[in-house]
DNA sequence: TGCCAGGCCCTCTTTAGGGCCTT
């Protein structure tokens, strides 16, 4: 595992629940090596059965689209590929994670590195923002942004440069130069009224 | 046909309920 690289990604899907039978229709992810995006991936998938209009009208993703798209099994392959031997982020992961277990299974795949989660770290970075949606985050931050949201590769981009702010954030408030992935997921686990304490001592 | 998640986190909590996030 390299401790100075992650794969930040985002799912599109056809509805929030892979035990319901939804299935991801979309992968998008940046590589992040010390700091720096060196890759992108970014791939439609046919999940086989048409999507509803609130999925077409909230990624504008269309079934056109996704009739000449290659079979989710195919590109979760090429996918693994990417990821094998990284540590992952997403926002709300817990999310994401469920869709990659799930079309992993699908096609007996695996993959070996651990999540962390953008939207837990805001939480207890940002106690003061309106809220922790990943397009408030980018506002909230003076993030770069031209509103794209909802595509799997723009929200992978975007979430990959709210993590490589509150990394900054991180180093600026404590004495760490090169914050550990564990410790982001300690952070991320820690009681929100604790986290300006634990920080000082850092 | 009709149903429709799950984990986190707060509080009027723990024998529970509801808002926040993700599509």
């Amino acid at each position: 595992m390299n401790a100075h690289t992650v794969i930040v990604l985002d799912f599109e899907t056809t509805g929030l629940s892979p035990d319901n039978g939804d299935r991801a229709i979309e992968i998008g992810a940046v590589k992040l090596v010390n700091g720096v995006i060196t890759e992108r991936f970014q791939e439609l998938m046919d999940p086989g059965r048409p999507i509803n209009y609130f999925i077409e009208d909230y990624t504008g993703i269309t079934n056109q689209m996704l009739s000449s798209a290659a079979p989710c099994g195919e590109v979760m392959a090429r996918f693994a590929d990417f990821i094998q031997g990284h540590n992952l982020v997403a926002h709300n992961a817990s999310f994401d994670k469920r869709f990659l277990d799930s079309e992993l299974q699908r096609i007996s795949a695996d993959y070996d590195g651990d999540f962390a989660c953008s939207l837990l770290l805001s939480r207890r970075l940002y106690q003061d923002a309106p809220n922790h949606k990943l397009g408030t985050l980018v506002n909230y931050k003076n993030i770069e942004s031209n509103g794209s949201f909802h595509r799997a590769l723009y929200d992978s981009e975007m979430t990959a440069k709210l993590w490589l702010v509150m990394l900054n954030d991180i180093e600026q408030q404590t004495s760490v130069s090169d914050v550990p992935f564990s410790l982001i997921q300690r952070l991320s686990k820690m009681p929100k009224k604790n986290i300006d304490t634990f920080l000082a001592k850092l």
